[in-house]
DNA sequence: CGTTAATCTAGAACAAGTTTCACACTTGTT
DNA sequence: AACAAGTGTGAAACTTGTTCTAGATTAACG
């Protein structure tokens, strides 16, 4: 349990941050050829310039790291949208416009998409307040084309099974058991959840 | 690539299902203490009573063997569902009752539970014939659900994302990252698409 | 039976994630 | 400047999945 893992912590000198940064880069850049298997933490820690055991102390686990990448990749990709938002009507079309984008990107990069994807659901308990920011911005850049300010709890509900079915899919994908095609129909299907009339117990907790 | 892989395989003499059998066997046990980390090879092949390289030529990975070990799982659970079927009336319900039942059985035996599922999201496209088989076999107990006899693309699209949610929500719930009821709410949720009108094209999105 | 191919066993060896240890380097404090 | 605490380094060790090898056992077949 080190200290860097939770934001909060000691706020890291720029040769750390320095440090921190080329770790990522080294390690989405092995991922990106190769995918998941490909990175491998002696490489890693060669590729950035550190020993194995600053690796460790950074990134306590490969999982942490490639998580880490997510966020990162993630991060950037919410930067990307906010320039150029999806422009569709209907909050449906444009939350399945924004991950279908997201999902050509990954498509130009499969195995940085294989190596982030595979941590993210393999992540155990140990890796859990991480893999939660990840599922938080998730949700963020979902509400965002949702263009929702304050989301009830059903709605919450519809972001969480899109995201379910996003990382899925994505699995599904990467293991050469679904195709483009279908992966892109699943992410419109779960899109019209969005719209689904209310149900009954909607009007009870508004 | 060994043979025996493929069902149609060599047929295996009653020796060889025998010890198939205590394989499988072996591995549930070791998976229902511990999960996935504690399914050790050493310990299955010992549990088993086999060697080492004769547990690798019936499963050549652990990923193969907990794959295994789920289907065995749904083969049983697929039967107990056939003497005991949902009975609420409509389709989603019936699907959401079969999940639901099943999550139930699988808090029972949370470890086991996260063996099976970390190994199925984790297997790469060289397990994927098996972990094919795994969701085939998901498929037809949604189906089963349904009782629906021939199924158009929307309805298996559908079944897909159900699944998708199904697997993923697992996920999160063994990773500690989402909460019991929070499982349940999103199977309900993702089970409302079974009764979404059939939704006129849109595929001008880009 | 005897032979031959396939299978099984025991155990060593290898690969990659992780841990540990002894030592050097920074950094902040006085 | 000196020192204490924390941080980084390099290399070895440890763990567990996987592979390999040499010999014993089994099964199939003449």
């Amino acid at each position: 349990m080190t200290a860097q893992a939770g934001a909060t912590a000691s706020p890291l000198t720029e040769r750390q941050e320095a440090r921190r940064r080329r770790i990522l880069q080294a390690g989405a850049q092995l991922a990106g050829r190769g995918g998941f298997e490909a990175v491998q933490m002696r490489e890693v820690a060669e590729a950035a310039g550190v020993a194995l055991g600053t690796l460790y102390r950074y990134f306590p686990s490969k999982i942490h790291l490639l998580v880490a990448v997510m966020q990162d990749q993630l991060q950037r990709l919410r930067l990307t949208l906010r320039r150029r938002p999806p422009r569709a009507d209907g909050a449906a079309q444009r939350v399945a416009e924004t991950l279908l984008r997201a999902f050509r990107a990954l498509q130009r990069e499969p195995h940085l998409a294989d190596a982030m994807v595979r941590a993210l659901t393999f992540a155990d308990r140990g890796v859990s307040p991480e893999a939660d920011a990840v599922s938080r911005l998730t949700t963020e850049i979902i509400l965002d084309a949702m263009e929702l300010e304050d989301p009830t709890q059903e709605q919450l509900c519809v972001v969480r099974v899109i995201e379910h079915t996003w990382h899925s899919a994505l699995i599904t994908w990467l293991s050469g058991r679904e195709s483009i095609a279908q992966v892109e129909r699943d992410i419109e299907t779960v899109c019209g959840l969005i719209d689904l009339p209310a149900d009954p117990r909607r009007d009870a907790l508004m």
